[in-house]
DNA sequence: GAGGCGCGATGCGGGTTCTGATCGTGGAAG
DNA sequence: CTTCCACGATCAGAACCCGCATCGCGCCTC
């Protein structure tokens, strides 16, 4: 997941980094508001790190011109001062959040993705593959014309496997997906789920990568 | 998007300003009707964000002078939770929609934006899904020929769901409506409010969905 | 003071999920 | 080709969690 982080406080920027790295995030650093704009206009981000006071101007301007060019992107705003904070503190954005400094790193990636979540809920983007369609907002899914529905885990598990279809995915990853990348599971959980979904999709639809992980399957020609 | 704000609490209104900023509208502050009445004879505004209690007057009788004027800009009415009742009739005097404090921003800023698109024709003021028509401005609904009354809470969660029909929302969602931005408290408010909602709407009218939220069901064909 | 509403508490019921055991299977080594 | 091992599949039960239906209390309105 690719976010920006707009930041011009080189130890703040280069912990966040390192830190939403380490949660899986893929992030992108940037010190301005000038070269913010210039990363936005190429699109492909999850959402946006933003610091309210940087070299040239406030984070709060670029935040309004992308509104008011219709960019509905997540938007985390970092703000040392208190009374802005206090200010907007309460009326905020279902889609935005605020945090402000110092805080913690598990609590920017938590943030992170919630507003991301929140996004995604938003855009109900449709996943298909292999006539299976996927709709995240009703949890549910279509087959053939018959409808099929999914246990919040087991939606969890598809879910990652449809967003890169064909793709390996690591069997820890989907462990992730599902507890959060903290706790892990001491046992075969993820393998119950696959099985419970491979009742619903039939057998051939996730195909086992033996030692690696699970992917779905390439369509038979 | 002008939006004009009429507002006079300070607090409020900066809070507002600087959301909507955020959302993407161009906000402008008044605070007393004779000032709002000078800023909407200038013309240029999309909307009108207006509170009820004001230094001067309500903000009654400057939606209802408007309204006499033939000006039928879009008007979203902010009431203190006590003066719902008390005033609720005044929405018939020509609000588009209302909002009890605490509010929060997303949701100002969504119906600000719904208001604005049904004034321009491009959307029905009735939220309508499965046999079953609300009225925002009365809450109150229809349901095949029986009117079917609600209270302020049940009207909050039925129309967050009707607002997405199919779609699930979160419960933190649902509390998040209820309660406004504050932590939502340890209660099963919102299964409560369901509940008495399924007794008027009929069971299977809204579907649980275990660990998610709710959502209202898809027409049975 | 009666009634409606909202909130919190409770116990029950049932679905979901985890767990552990056992069985099946692929693949490399011999 | 056979054997063996490690990993995955399958299954059933238990534990857990969640939602439902109530009830009572407090508050506000009538």
């Amino acid at each position: 997941m690719r976010v920006l982080i707009v930041e011009d406080d080189e130890t703040l920027a280069d912990g966040l980094s390192v830190g939403l790295r380490l949660q899986g995030f893929t992030p992108e650093l940037v010190t301005c508001c000038a070269d913010a704009r210039e990363a936005l206009a190429q699109g492909g981000f999850s959402a946006v790190v933003l610091d309210l006071m940087l070299p040239d101007g406030s984070g709060l301007d670029l935040l309004a011109g992308l509104r008011a060019g219709g960019d509905r992107l997540p938007v985390l705003l970092l703000t040392a001062l208190d009374q802005v904070r206090d200010r907007i503190g309460g009326l905020d954005a279902g889609a935005d959040d605020y945090l402000g400094k110092p805080f913690d790193l598990g609590e920017v990636s938590a943030r992170l993705r919630a507003i991301i979540r929140r996004a995604e809920g938003r855009a109900s983007a449709l996943l298909e593959w292999n006539g299976l369609r996927l709709d995240p907002s009703r949890m549910s899914g279509e087959m053939e014309g018959r409808e099929l529905r999914f246990s919040r885990r087991e939606f969890s598990v598809l879910r990652a496997l449809i967003e890169t279809p064909g793709v390996i995915v690591e069997k820890d990853r989907l462990e992730e997906r599902l507890y959060g990348w903290q706790e892990g599971v001491e046992s075969n959980a993820v393998e119950v789920h696959v099985h419970k979904l491979r009742g619903k999709l039939g057998a051939g639809f996730i195909e086992t990568v033996r030692g690696v992980g699970y992917r779905l399957a390439e369509p038979r020609p």
